[in-house]
DNA sequence: TTACAGTGTCACACGGTCGTAACAATTCTC
DNA sequence: GAGAATTGTTACGACCGTGTGACACTGTAA
């Protein structure tokens, strides 16, 4: 198929039995998924992969057979990424994979954040205050470091489950709520917890400012 | 094409020239080109497009005719958001129209608008007069942030209440008169309460000139 | 197995916000 | 200037959004 020659490294599996062996071998960067599987639908594959956290985030391009307009309708909205029509060429499949990764890799951050006193360190996995450690539990962690690394915005309650959730992921919005309290809870002793403002109406905000 | 019916606003245009001239009236939320366009070809619109600051962030789904696989993989590397591939149904335009736009979204109407000292920030939602934080209600937000991005220009209530309150909402038109107060009453701190301006026996409203 | 931390959801209470009516003030018409 | 039309202002009831505590469930480690 030419990937390889691409710079790809790939797996192959015939079935989804297979599929499924492959994938917990170790989480593939992205899953090239045709929607004609032999004993099982393609679709039901996408929709299990969707609701298994290990297995959420991975992109997925479906091979659709031309006139499946229904499928492809469908693996939209489950969520697969991009879909391609047969026949395809090689060099096409190829530009593909690349659009889809470009958009789905962000750059993860490994960076200090340092806002006002409160510091959070991705490395260490540790946030402290004014020299005092702040114990959090791992969704607040990666809620604040979310919010600490996009200050000054308002953020929808489905934005935040998007990016500190994760997309594909369905949990009522009000969660949300429960995570934020949670959260300045933890940064209260120190009166950090007013840096994670409620925008009544929208959402939350991080910020430095009044 | 069933766009409309769908809840979306449309604009045509016949050329890449018209298109120009269309969107410069106004920056839309999402392009749909066609990869054949009379004079000049659709790469060479999405290629400037994406050099202009002002139209770089906006996505664009491409028209193409079956069998111009070069230009597909041209267009994905231009940056393209996505394609459809003629034939195809209104259902899968709509389809995809709405995964690009849930995917890009959070970057569109979001600029700064800044009025005389007066300052507006839809990205961070918040409100400021000379280094003060003024705190408003969420109607009231909407109101201004309207009347900022459309100053010098008399609104009667009826359309204020379309553009802010949104169409088929049955509200009594004085309730407008309300809100005004309510922001007049929050911008008042610093004096800016003199860019709303009441037009009698029109509406109001928003300028800089006395 | 038990103990426990972490998570998602719900129910309730509180406060903010909204729409409306009523009255006061202003401006226009005659 | 009188009366009418328009707008400003205030108060109030209803409702919506958010904060908060409690609880059930899951997975993990002892």
């Amino acid at each position: 198929m030419g990937l390889n020659r691409a710079g790809f490294e790939v797996r192959h599996a015939d079935s989804a039995e297979d599929a499924e062996g492959a994938i917990r071998l170790g989480v593939p960067d992205l899953i090239l998924l045709d929607w004609m599987l032999p004993g099982q639908s393609g679709i039901d594959f996408a929709r299990r992969l969707r609701r298994d956290q290990h297995f959420r985030e991975v992109p997925i391009i479906m091979l659709t057979a031309r006139g499946e307009e229904e499928d492809r309708v469908r693996g939209l909205d489950i969520g697969a990424d991009d879909y391609l029509t047969k026949p395809f060429s090689p060099r096409e499949l190829v530009a593909r994979i690349r659009a889809v990764l470009r958009r789905t890799t962000p750059t993860a951050g490994d960076e200090l954040v340092a806002v006002d006193g409160l510091q959070l360190d991705p490395v260490s996995h540790r946030v402290s205050a004014d020299d005092t450690t702040i114990n959090l539990g791992p969704t607040e962690f990666r809620l604040l470091h979310f919010l600490m690394t996009h200050p000054e915005r308002v953020f929808t309650r489905g934005q935040l489950l998007d990016n500190v959730w994760g997309t594909n992921v369905y949990v009522e919005e009000r969660t949300v709520d429960v995570h934020v309290r949670r959260l300045r809870k933890g940064l209260s002793t120190t009166g950090h917890d007013r840096l994670v403002q409620t925008v009544r109406g929208t959402g939350y905000r991080f910020s430095s400012k009044a």
